[in-house]
DNA sequence: GTCTATAGCTGGATAGAC
DNA sequence: GTCTATCCAGCTATAGAC
């Protein structure tokens, strides 16, 4: 699906590239769209599980965008969003992947905002989350199709954004008292 | 093809939405492909015109801001960039229009992030066009999907945030004893 | 230019033997 | 569970009459 498209996934083609042939592969998924949706699930677990990982880790903002802007775990959503767009079974699944991600990362920036010094009234949960992973998602999909957006440079001046948020963060933090420790350890 | 998404385009369902049919259609287009490289390079040189339209204009980020997450216009570049994805000949022409835009953006920015009182060093061209792009993208994007990703929310801030911004330029200009006005006019 | 007819392919899915 | 054989649908594209 990532190296070829989602287009060039057809029962035959996966039946053969596991050895088995269509027929067997429809007794264990009776439709195409039930592969998908089995795939996208199992993945997509994976992939919140990572996420709230990456938010409760010494530095959130670095650690999301890292895991939204990888080619190799975001490429599998780009097709899997592309494939959803025509496939109603699909699309639901993505939908909900969607909607959970978007309120854990809400969830979390609600109470992160301030440590990054950043005015919720000016940057709001929701603007910051949509931009982050609109612009990973761009990037990212750019770079696999070999459009020259220039992401490369875009990129490298997010990662030299994120950093400064980050050293900023720890300011505060040590400012305060706390030592920047994973959000999951006992809070004073 | 904004519609029903682009694998509802087959020549027999264009031919008959036209009131013709198929082979008749391919005496105009050869291929499939040939048509949609067609109307994606018409759409696109009327995109491209637009934008550049938008960067010369009073209030050239919030008229780019308008024209990107504007679903209308944008709903067709999300279904074109989902078939390049699977179409080598369409990917090229798409790729002509990703790297044209993004040139003109950047090149605006360069001379235009001064106004706006952002630091090249901190938000420089490449970042802010991809940002603003990919914000867009997604919001129209997730917006046509129907996924709850509080789209509402990150347009509504996003409003705000480059209101903000416009008012600042104006301020900036006016105190330089410039009248923000038209980038075509002729500069003192 | 516009049509009918049709070739040729690929894919989803099922029947039924083993 | 696993296979062979097969049906049916939809699409791209061409041949050839008018």
């Amino acid at each position: 699906m990532v190296r070829s498209g989602y287009a060039a996934v057809s029962s035959r083609r996966v039946a053969a590239s596991v050895g088995i042939n269509a027929p067997l592969l429809h007794y264990y998924f009776p439709t195409i769209d039930d592969l998908f949706v089995a795939v996208m699930r199992r993945r997509a677990n994976q992939y919140v599980e990572r996420m709230a990982a990456a938010l409760a880790s010494p530095e959130p903002l670095r650690a999301w965008w890292e895991l939204a802007s990888d080619a190799g775990g975001a490429g599998l959503f780009v097709e899997a969003i592309a494939a959803a767009n025509h496939r109603p079974a699909l699309r639901i699944e993505v939908g909900k992947v969607a909607r959970d991600l978007r309120q854990l990362q809400m969830q979390t920036l609600t109470s992160l905002l301030d440590e990054y010094g950043l005015d919720p009234d000016e940057f709001p949960p929701a603007l910051v989350a949509a931009a982050l992973q609109g612009l990973a998602f761009g990037l990212v999909s750019d770079q696999m199709a070999g459009y020259e957006t220039a992401h490369a440079e875009a990129a490298a001046g997010m990662a030299k954004l994120i950093a400064r948020l980050e050293q900023q963060r720890a300011r505060r933090l040590s400012a305060r008292g706390r030592i920047p420790a994973r959000r999951t350890s006992a809070r004073p």
